[in-house]
RNA sequence: GGGCGUUUAGCUCAGCGGGAGAGCGCUUCCCUGACACGGAAGAGGUCGCAGGUUCAAUCCCUGCAACGCCCACCA
């Protein structure tokens, strides 16, 4: 009856799991045909840039997108994910690639490493950034800007979207406020810089003289070397007689404007603004407005640069001191300290941002942000879930314009060129750049987020139209974290929405962008060095295998919400893994099958959990379209684990001992579930799966299987309502058994009689599986003997013979408790029903429910008190 | 300064107008020939606080409190 296995007794996940993992790859399962007829079914994979490197998170995201992927291709979709890891050309990468060359590594270990993470993370001995390490490096590494290489398709779709948008007026260079890290010696965009709250001062200060005087406040009083005027609003009484007029600034002597401007609010501090057009935003607006001039008082080092006693010092050391000089001349009126007040920073450093005029590159993003916002709004993309749309809309409706240079050393530098007497060309993707004495490249590079914008399409092969692009564009999903849905999906889709607004397959470059949250540790913090809380992926990987860590992963995703993760969690899912394991291996020891027909007669035990089968698959395929993870797992966990091992196999057991057709059929159907549930946790186990399924079914692979559909006339809810039945007696007896401390070995004779016809014809078809699970022996249906003591479910009193030993007080006090909750249930159900303005405003469907409450409850005071008196006394 | 979210069992989280759920942890019993990474039976919560709407509120509304997140050019 022991059937041969190929199953080893003991699960090892390592042993598993590489070997299987390069048979896909070598069959080529990861890899997808654009001339198949298969309908499409493509996702975006997030460039290393913007995952960061192999931690947590990108594991986290990894899983999720595996999961759809390894659905679609079993439902008969050609899967692509856009386009991995391996074609990755851009930028950053580079520079990663080179950093791990100097390392002794290959991009073949990323694995292992946490590649990137490592490069951010670098630190020279000063505290310097990346920047530094490559600056070290620089002797032994060949990346200066100028001879920085890009992937040469990835350069191509950068150059025409930018000559795109430059033609069209949406790309312009400009001297505008951008925020500007001395430290990295760049400008940042807007999402790049971070506001901290920070104690400073509020310094107010008199600036002119006499009834020509104003007092104005700054944080930032250094910054009054560069003032250029004092304005104040047009309907204040208070300044009227001043506006036109000049006053002295104090320290430089220079005579600046009093002007008017709506701007101004009167009602806050004295109701006078100093404007410095070179260093606020605000007040570059004013100064545009009243044509003032700009004067930037500090280098690229925030060390003044104006000439004068405070020349190359720097910006906070200049502040104290020149506050220092102004009240020695006795200007400062008050002076607030601390003050608290929003302080942005480099969100790469960690440095205070400096707001400085500068000549940059800009994207006009008004109309291409409005597209974005409209793609939304009008339902042509989706956010999952929908909650996430007010902060889409929040954002994509107040841009500013978009800062795109960077004075970086890596990055796709800007395709224009300057000539010598001043010409400025945009250089497309089949130009030709100039040549010849005096002509030059601009010196910046992009934002990586330019890049990156273009990454549905340009790894397609954009802007050509090849078979890719045709295929799988727009792309069926994108999968990210919410914390990225401004850096790149607002670059994406602004892209995407622009340059393929022609393509009559549609623009949007998704349509559906489903959002997951950040990994947490097991009391929901941040993983983050400081905390000492990170864990490497690759060591519970190591210790409990992949499938059990995806699992983890996986059960935890509920959308757009943070996943706390711990070591114990994944220990739980690696236990599960297990358990499918054993429960499989057993079933193929009994002979499980997926050979041939289901047999037309079944058994109702067979038929109840086919019809379970049937139910669960409908529910986990609205789980899995809904992107609802981490509620597909539970399903298919106590599925799994309880419905099928612990009761099925269990109630199985006997009849397949006493072997014949029927033994042969539950064979059958053991197979047949086992065979789905295999299918059906493939996504979110893919490792432990396909060794467990092609083994049970002799299949080729379940990457290639297909995909299990709900045979709905399976459903038998007659069969479900018998064996619930059944369940019931057992667990009773059980319990019984439990509170009577009776030994597990010790087999008790009992007497079956039935309260109902039902009951009556489904119960006496199971003696054997009450013999074994619920240890009676023998069972028979009858006449409960004197001195038996009776265990009562509705419709079934089983009477035990205990020997008269049995302890009366336990069993009073259970019987007790039980009484009291019927009890509690009766009064209550009569409360409400008793009251007319219950049963006159609710429902029929609910009146009859509590009607039916009442029904049972009642029914069960009575078994239940009947219970208590034939206790002995 | 705006906006959003969270508050349910010891921990991490589901649920969301009509009988409080899961995993882990905990208690008791059991090494029964698939599995002790297991089996069986349990304990544990006035669902943050205060009002309101409703026949009915953990679920809807209002206020409050605590925590968290995002956004922000108020000197």
């Amino acid at each position: 009856m022991t059937s041969d296995t190929d199953l080893p007794t003991t699960f090892a996940p390592a042993q598993v799991e590489g070997p299987l993992y390069q048979r896909w790859v070598d069959r080529g399962y990861f890899t997808a045909d654009a001339k198949s007829d298969r309908p499409a079914f493509s996702l975006v994979i997030p460039p290393p840039n913007v995952t960061g490197s192999l931690h947590m998170g990108h594991a986290f995201e990894h899983t999720l997108m595996d999961i759809l992927t390894r659905r679609k291709r079993m439902q008969g979709f050609e899967a692509l994910w856009l386009p991995g890891m391996d074609h990755a050309g851009i930028a950053t990468q580079n520079v990663v690639e080179k950093t791990l060359a100097v390392e002794g590594l290959s991009r073949h270990d990323l694995g292992r490493v946490a590649f990137l993470e490592r490069v951010w993370q670098w630190k020279d001995e000063s505290g310097g950034t990346i920047l530094g390490q490559m600056r070290r490096l620089g002797d032994s590494v060949d990346w200066t800007r100028e001879r920085f290489t890009m992937d040469a398709g990835l350069s191509r779709a950068v150059n025409t979207i930018f000559k795109r948008l430059h033609d069209d007026g949406l790309i312009y260079r400009a001297e505008r406020i951008i925020n500007w890290c001395p430290r990295d010696l760049t400008a940042l965009s807007d999402i790049e810089v971070e506001h901290l709250e920070e104690d400073g001062e509020l310094v107010s200060i008199r600036y002119g003289d006499g009834a020509d005087s104003v007092v104005v406040a700054t944080t930032r009083v250094e910054t009054m070397l560069g003032d250029t005027a004092v304005a104040v609003h047009p309907d204040d009484e208070r300044y009227r007689h001043l506006v036109g007029r000049e006053i002295e600034l104090p320290l430089v002597g220079r005579m600046i404007r009093v002007v008017a401007d709506e701007h101004v609010d009167p009602a806050f501090g004295t109701g006078a603004v100093k404007v410095t057009p070179a260093h606020d935003p605000n007040d570059f607006e004013i100064g545009r407005r009243h044509g003032l001039d700009n004067i930037n008082v500090m280098d690229d080092n925030a060390a003044i640069s104006l000439p004068g006693p405070w020349l190359g010092m720097d910006r906070f050391e200049a502040r104290s001191a020149i506050t220092e000089e102004l009240r020695r001349l006795g200007r400062i009126v008050a002076e607030k300290r601390p003050y608290a007040h929003s302080v942005g920073h480099c969100s790469r450093c960690g440095t205070t941002v400096e707001p400085r005029l500068s000549l940059q590159w800009f994207v006009n993003v008004a109309p291409l942000a409005k597209a974005a916002g409209d793609a939304v709004r009008d339902g042509v993309v989706t956010i999952h879930p929908q909650s996430q749309e007010a902060r889409w809309f929040a954002w994509v409706d107040n841009m500013h314009d978009w800062c795109i240079s960077r004075q970086l050393w890596w990055g796709h530098r800007i395709p224009v060129w300057y000539g010598p007497d001043g010409e400025t060309v945009v250089v497309g993707p089949d130009d030709d750049a100039p040549t010849g004495e005096g002509w030059r490249q601009d010196e910046d590079v992009l934002d990586t987020w330019f890049s990156s914008g273009l990454w549905p399409f340009s790894t397609l092969g954009w802007p050509d139209q090849t078979a890719d692009l045709e295929k799988f564009y727009p792309t069926t999903v994108l999968v990210t974290g919410y914390d990225i849905l401004f850096f790149w999906v607002a670059r994406m889709m602004m892209f995407g929405l622009y340059a393929m607004k022609d393509d009559p397959r549609g623009a949007e470059p998704f349509h559906t962008v489903a959002l997951h949250g950040m990994v947490r540790d097991a009391r929901g913090k941040k993983m983050s060095k400081s905390f000492g809380n990170v864990v490497d992926p690759i060591e519970w990987i190591d210790k409990y295998g992949a499938d059990a860590l995806r699992f983890t992963l996986a059960r935890g995703a509920n959308p757009g919400t943070d996943v706390p993760i711990s070591e114990d969690w994944v220990q739980g899912s690696r236990n599960f893994a297990t358990k499918l394991w054993n429960a499989t291996r057993f079933a193929l020891m009994r002979g499980a099958t997926t050979q041939g027909e289901l047999p037309a007669d079944l058994s109702p035990v067979d038929r109840w959990i086919l019809s379970r089968l049937a139910a669960v698959q409908v529910e986990a395929d609205a789980l899995y379209d809904d992107y609802e993870f981490a509620k597909v797992c539970d399903l298919l966990f106590h599925f799994a684990w309880d419905e099928v091992f612990d009761w099925y196999v269990e109630l199985v057991k006997a009849p397949l001992e006493a072997g014949g057709a029927a033994a042969d059929a539950t064979r059958r159907v053991l197979g047949e579930v086992l065979d789905s549930v295999l299918r059906l946790l493939h996504p979110v186990m893919p490792f432990l799966t396909e060794t467990l399924w092609t083994t049970l079914t002799g299949g080729e692979s379940l990457v290639v299987a297909d995909w299990p559909t709900a045979d709905l006339t399976r459903r038998d809810p007659q069969a479900e309502q018998e064996v619930a039945l059944l369940q019931s007696v057992i667990t009773e007896v059980r319990r019984f058994r439990a509170e009577q401390a009776i030994k597990p070995r010790t087999r008790l004779a009992a007497v079956l009689a039935f309260d109902d016809p039902a009951a009556a014809a489904a119960v006496p078809g199971y003696l054997g599986q009450l013999e074994s699970l619920a240890g009676l022996e023998p069972v028979t249906v009858g006449e409960a003997p004197p001195g038996f003591q009776a265990v009562v479910v509705p419709g079934v009193r089983v009477s035990i013979d205990t020997s008269g030993a049995i302890d009366v007080a336990a069993e009073r006090a259970r019987l007790g408790k039980l009484l009291a909750t019927a009890v509690n249930e009766v009064a209550l159900a009569e409360k409400k029903l008793a009251d007319p303005a219950f049963t006159g405003k609710a429902p029929q469907p609910v009146i009859d429910k509590i009607t039916g409450r009442l029904t049972t409850a009642q029914a069960d005071v009575a078994r239940i008190t009947g219970q208590i008196d034939g206790l002995p006394s």
